[in-house]
Parts: C-alpha cells; structure tokens; sequence
DNA sequence: AAATATATAGAACGACCTTTCTATTTTTAA
DNA sequence: TTAAAAATAGAAAGGTCGTTCTATATATTT
C-alpha cells in the first residue's frame, strides 16, 4: 500500500465506522486496526481526530454530489422529481441509517469548530440547489417549492432510518409528484 | 429539595444537557453538578448511566404525546392538519435543534441496549397515531397517507436545525395541505 | 432523644481516549 | 551501496469517563 492509498484506507474506514457507530462512539484504535495502518501513519497524514472528521464529512460531500450529478440527466421529467429519485437512490446506496451530516451538527454543536460549518455547508447547497431549478416567475412560490423539496428529501433520510430506503423514497416521491402536479 | 424532587431535576437537567450536546457528550458529572446533587444520588436513582438515558427518553417521549393530546382538538380542521400544527408548535417549544430519539438511535445502535428500543418505539408510535386518523376505505391510501405524514413530520424536524423551527413548520403545512386536499 | 435511613463531598478505581515519544524496520534516492 | 526519509509497533503521557468506596453529615422515623 502507497502512502496515498493508506490515506484513503484511513478516510474510507473511518467514514463507514463513523457512520455506523457515530464520531464520538469510534475510537482512533478501531479505525487504525481496521485500515491496517500504524498510529502514526493516521497522525502523519491527519492532525487530530477532529480534522480527519472534517476530512471525512468533505469526501462524504463529493460522493453525494458526484453521485447527484451522474444520476440526473435533465431529460423529460421534471428536475425535482429527478433530484428525489436520485437522493433515493442514494439512501439505497449508502444513507441506510440515517444523515451523517446532521449527526455531525449535533455532535459537535457548541463546540467551536470546523466540523459544524462543513455539515451546514452540505445542507444549504442542498437548498441552494433547488433554488436553483425553481427559477419561475413568482419568487415566493420559487422560494417556497426549494423549501418543500429540501423538507422532502430530509424526511426521507429520517425515514429511511425507520422503514427503511426502499419504502422511504417511494413516499418522498409520492409526496414529491403531487407538490410538482399543480404547479406545471 | 426533596428525594423525588431531586430525581425530576436530574431528569431535567439531564435531558437538557444530552439534547444540547448529545448523549455521548455529556458525562455524569456535568450533570450532576448543573442538578446540584451529589454523585451517588444520581447513583440512588439510576443504575447507570443507560438506564438515565432510559429514563429520559421515556419522560420526553411522555411530554411529546401529552402536548400533542393538549393541541389536538378534533374540530373542524383535519385532524393530519392539527397533528402538523401541533408538531410545529412543539418543535418551536422544545426541538428546535434535531430530534432527540433518532439520535439516540444512532449513538446507541448496534449496542443491545435498551435505549433503541425506547427511541424506536416512539417512531412507530407516531406512525400508529396517523394510521389510526387515517381510517378510510382504501386501505393501500391508508398506509400511503399515514406514511406520507409521519415523513412530513420527520422531514420538519430535521429542517429546524436548518431554517428554524417558525419556516419548517410552516413549509410542512403548506406540503401537508395538498396532500389533504386532493383526498378531502 | 435515639435509631435508622439517606445524602453528602471527595477520593480512588480501572478502562478508555487522544496524542506524543522512541527505537526499529522498511522504503526511497543519490 | 550507502545515506536520507518515512512507516512501523508499542509504550507512555495526560486526560476524562463511568462507577464504587468511605467516612461524615443530615433527615426521617420511632
């Protein structure tokens, strides 16, 4: 293993831990042995825990967007029910438990630090994406309707914790189909 | 302070403390401290610290439905109407920061505890409660729509960490309305 | 008032955490 | 091949955690 490749063991392994048992419920020791790394080799290649956690929630951040974007193809259907079946398709994927990000925020809220902004940051390109296909003439309802889908879309994550993603995404999209219906 | 006024400010102090900063981050004596008690009369309560965070979510879960019963008034609106707006208000009361049970699912899961079980419960309580307002002839409809609700809801909680809890309520109303719309 | 039960502060325990240090081995470059 | 650089295992430091112990003080009950 390259020293590239031993980092991104080290992210990959952290992620899914983190995810799995939570930022605070995973130590150092765990990861390291499960990346097959030495202890230095993580200190080498991350400061502290805190940025590895940052370093973590960034890669988390562009496999969501890289995956958003490979899915949507911009062809007949309405761009909004594209985005929920993609965000779908995700928590099939790799969201079956829950939001990371939102973990993040409450985890580490208070505390004055990077990893709270990062998590944030995530949310509100999230919102800002929908601003961004809403763009119709009446700026109350555009705002509006990026609301109601950023709602969705949360929903279905917190759901998909309960019921599952399969069920989960399917109501999203139930609920995502009548909220588009009326306004086309 | 009495004995049992002493367990109900541990209790207070302790679901504040683990709602602000989460259930991991927040150790004993921190909380025993803000109680003004002693150490082990937190011991004479509670077994262990499990069995606090047991206690506490039994006793939001508790406040969660007696406010929901307060609010709830069965007049002319419907009644998925008034379990939104009643949610809404207590997420502007008591959650304006995320949901205290999907995080206690999270930090505790795989660990074969208690507390999942508790957190769970809750959710499928909320999922129960709108199959039950939902008796109608469809029976397919029934389970879409109760669904379809306990997704709003969870959808609203988790946007108050975002836009506050005023603008997620009112954008779970506004998706709540058209979907009671088309049915009424 | 005496006896019993309960609460108190504070120390102590062992486990685990993040981070640092050290001495040895492996890889890379000259 | 030899010198420099990087990775290794493992110990150790310094901290916090949950929990238990102890001895003193405070309530409650008889």
């Amino acid at each position: 293993m390259s020293r590239s490749e031993k980092k991104d063991m080290l992210l990959k392994v952290a992620e899914q831990l983190f995810y799995e048992y939570g930022f605070r419920g995973v130590g150092l020791k765990q990861i390291i042995k499960e990346a097959n790394v030495a202890n230095m080799t993580l200190y080498n290649h991350f400061a502290s825990k805190e940025k590895l956690v940052e370093e973590v929630l960034k890669q988390r951040e562009n496999r969501y967007w890289s995956y958003l974007d490979s899915q949507i193809t911009f062809d007949s259907d309405s761009p909004f029910i594209q985005a929920v079946e993609a965000h779908g398709c995700w928590l099939k994927k790799e969201s079956y438990k829950g939001d990371m990000f939102l973990r993040a925020i409450a985890d580490y809220a208070g505390a004055d630090n990077e990893i709270e902004n990062i998590a944030r940051g995530h949310k509100i390109k999230l919102l800002n994406y929908f601003q961004k296909i809403a763009q119709i003439k009446d700026e109350k309802m555009e705002q509006d309707l990026a609301h109601q889908f950023t709602l969705l879309l949360e929903g279905a994550t917190s759901m998909t914790t309960l019921v599952g993603a399969e069920k989960a995404t399917a109501y999203s999209l139930e609920i995502a189909r009548k909220l588009v219906e009326e306004t086309d």
